[in-house]
DNA sequence: TCAAAAGTGTTGGTGATACACCCATGT
DNA sequence: ACATGGGTGTATCACCAACACTTTTGA
């Protein structure tokens, strides 16, 4: 038998299979720390709840094209690094049936938290307070940081507190050698900026000179001549990221 | 409407999905040479091709589940530490219909590569090739290494070649700050042995004083008094793994 | 002139590299 | 005795943390 003559005969519907679903860490920094976009669910199941914004793979995209079409109809962005992290397959993560969900994480510079705040009415920014350091990994907590949330650290929908904790730990992870930091940041940046990005995330302070000379050293670093604006003291120089050749 | 009630009403089925899988990349050493298991594909697609042991997820079990009834009935193997990889959705990947699957990882000390072989006459071991070195990454190709295969380098089916490729990737990444490097031995080892799986992953020669000093350092080994034997030369210290505390 | 933050020079510690050398064993 | 590979001591170097210090700006 050839093969075409095979796949003419075969049943793809032969067995039950799970549901595939995407869902999207999008973080970013507020106040100097790291905080993350939610949306509060309206229907069932878990509604009340926050959770991170997802869908449905449909048959003809790829996961990738999936992550990036709920970044655009749920956050209204595009052209964001979207980034594969895990896939959760427990067997009760959702009680409406079997959903294998792969998350993805992506890096939101200020602007593009501003912009899906305001394009998306029901989107909300929460601030992440992760309470152990290092690599040592845990559950982290969500707190409100938005007019739209209120009171208490929120309670996540799904295990979707899970993915939050494994995004974290990836973030740290990748933070010393790749360039991720700099995807949190406007194109022109301050090296103190650049810091305190860093600080924010690996939730530690750090020596001011020899983080500068280790980031200079690394020749990713491009100045651009101009000088930060507006400030009461001296004016740092502006740095722009260069990709390392 | 309460969420019981919605629950109840719910269709699962109202969308078409992709069907899940898991595909297991085992690998272990061969002559000092990182190398995998293997089994021909009998049946369309790719018939007569290579391909790593695999199988669809059922709807009540977990991807971890799937991945261990994989090992166990494909390679014959139990208790082996098994670590997700990565998720491929490419829309081909799969010429019968839409096939999402899920990789994992597993290292088989020389003893369990060797069960898995005489136990399933399907499998055959085939030595990985690395073109490249450090973490560049890039496609691998894979050699015969079993008296059940012949000649020129293997034709892999699916997309088992990319996969592949990133799990070196992620093995090289790991050796250093991480443990993987002992489930390649066996319980006991000599500092040599544990150098050659070093050499042999990350595909480099290494230094050998500051290699030993390097891994008794870590706190990581615990001798065990006894000595290598057989040898017509000086004897080696056999070491433990000892879990960092 | 002062406060505040940018930016630099210097020093000490840690760990990797490289080399030379000694040690134990079977033939 | 000697070949072979295991194991150790030591000098050197690169890198990084910490501290003290100078510089530049607006108020």
């Amino acid at each position: 038998m050839s093969e075409a003559k095979f796949l003419s005969g075969y049943d793809p519907d032969a067995y039950d299979r799970p549901a595939l679903a995407v869902d999207l860490v999008l973080l970013g920094l507020h106040d100097g720390r790291p905080s993350v976009l939610l949306l509060q669910r309206a229907e069932h199941p878990h509604a009340g709840r926050w959770a991170l914004p997802g869908g449905f793979v449909a048959l003809d995209e790829t996961l990738d094209a999936a992550a990036e079409r709920v970044l655009r109809d749920k956050a209204g962005l595009a052209g964001i690094q979207c980034e594969q992290l895990y896939t959760f397959g427990a067997l009760d993560r959702d009680p409406r049936m079997r959903i294998v969900s792969v998350a993805y994480l992506a890096l939101l510079p200020e602007r593009a938290f501003g912009e899906a705040l305001d394009g998306m009415p029901k989107l909300s920014r929460a601030v992440i307070d992760v309470p152990w350091t290092g690599e040592a990994g845990g559950p982290v907590a969500v707190l409100p940081a938005d007019g739209r949330m209120r009171g208490e650290p929120l309670a996540l929908a799904f295990d979707h507190a899970e993915i939050l904790a494994l995004a974290i730990l990836r973030l740290r992870g990748k933070l010393d050698y790749s360039d991720v930091g700099f995807a949190l940041l406007p194109e022109h940046f301050t090296l103190r900026q650049l810091q305190d990005v860093h600080e924010a995330i690996l939730g530690t302070p750090l020596n001011k000179p020899a983080f500068r000379r280790r980031m200079l050293d690394r020749g990713w670093l491009a100045p651009t001549g101009s000088r930060e604006a507006g400030t009461s003291f001296r004016p740092a120089e502006l740095y722009r990221f260069q990709k390392p050749s």
